[in-house]
DNA sequence: CTAAGCACTAATGTATACAAAGAAACGCTA
DNA sequence: TAGCGTTTCTTTGTATACATTAGTGCTTAG
């Protein structure tokens, strides 16, 4: 593995993560130091966050990790809404359908992941990530799916700042199998219908639990 | 301007110009002495443009500018269904009817514009530029236009695949008035069906007058 | 004559040294 | 004492030298 990407991926998961805060300052030779690796590379490395939108440069004072207000939370519903309709869309015309049939089974047993503890819930996101995984291969378009990447980054971020109980978590879980059992049935509409309804409830369920002192902060 | 900016932009617009056609290979040495700047920028400028995807690694043989394909039109045209409804709803919302208002007026005297030769054309073309500008300043998410832009950037790679005859273009000057026109009026549930409409007439063109032997080439 | 292995070469990947630009702090003057 | 200028220091931006890796071609053995 290169040291560039090395930095680079260590670099997302502690943004993503929360590790590095919003406000975060990354000088060059400091963040080098402590990855083991060179400026060069590291270079590259924050050239690339900063083309994702993670960081952003700061007058005279190098680069710092980006704030995530509620605004943003707003925004990025924006693009997520129609990428992921249209995703849904794709996935009902061309996706497997015993592939989502099996993900279907899995998510009517979800209720029980759910209320058995962090174990379960971590399995019950894991199950989300397969979907999404099984979603993205279902695409043929490389652009789209190059853009849902590039939105997972950033809504990986928010959830952390959102709090989801498990009544939440419970309802998404039915959400969402209305939107696989769609794929199935190759039911592109009603994937699209089913896909908008869930964003909405998860873009209200964030605005709500949101944590205000956790957003905007700058370290 | 930083020498990695000025690197980054001059092989972009060459890359979309067509100057550097698909399958020319971009060795690091070469491509520095080219443009009069050391590696390390111009490393930077070619990440960037891996990013973007108009480039990508060949083994062994350092970068190559990637190939657009007929499925590459379809694939890209299945991102910009969602992100330009998305755009032109938010514009109705939020757009000043004012400035839409005086690109309607203008858009109805295209006619003339498009039968008075190169120049004509070229202005057409500037007013349809100014749109995507005006539309890009009434969305809010910076997310959202972020996502345009890249898709952009491919689009105008493309146009230059397809022959945009006379009839065409005084075809989707009707169309995209009808976008723009929903918009002044605030109507975003049409301003979006339009803009489906305006996209599948545009993309059928696109592949009917698509020049083959354009296409996919390794120089 | 063919195939496999080795060596050489040319490319990318990395590190470091140097240059330039900006910010902060200190001092000087009004 | 306040404001402005200068100087210094820290930071990013660039160039170049070095390391490493992969590919190609040649040679040799079967």
């Amino acid at each position: 593995m290169r040291a560039s990407d090395k930095a680079y991926q260590t670099l997302l998961d502690e943004i993503v993560e929360g590790s590095l805060p919003p406000g975060t300052v990354l000088a060059e030779v400091e963040q080098a130091a402590r990855l083991g690796v060179s400026r060069t590379p590291l270079r590259e490395a924050l050239s690339h966050l900063r083309k994702d939108g993670l960081v952003e440069p700061l007058a005279g004072r190098g680069l710092i990790v980006t704030a995530v207000s509620v605004d943003d939370i707003v925004e990025l519903y924006e693009l997520r809404q129609p990428l992921e309709q249209q995703a849904a869309r794709l996935a009902a015309q061309r996706g497997n359908p015993q592939i989502f049939a099996q993900i279907a089974a899995e998510l009517r047993e979800s209720d029980q992941l759910i209320s058995s503890g962090a174990e379960g819930i971590r399995a019950y996101y894991h199950l989300n990530e397969r979907l999404d995984r099984a979603i993205e291969d279902s695409i043929s378009s490389a652009y789209l799916v190059s853009a849902l990447k590039g939105l997972h980054l950033h809504l990986a971020r928010i959830r952390r700042l959102s709090r989801q109980n498990s009544d939440r978590l419970r309802a998404a879980a039915v959400e969402t199998l209305v939107i696989v059992e769609a794929i199935v049935n190759r039911d592109a509409d009603l994937a699209a219908s089913a896909t908008h309804v869930h964003l909405q409830q998860s873009l209200r369920n964030s605005l709500e639990t949101v944590r205000p002192r956790a957003v905007d902060r700058v370290a």
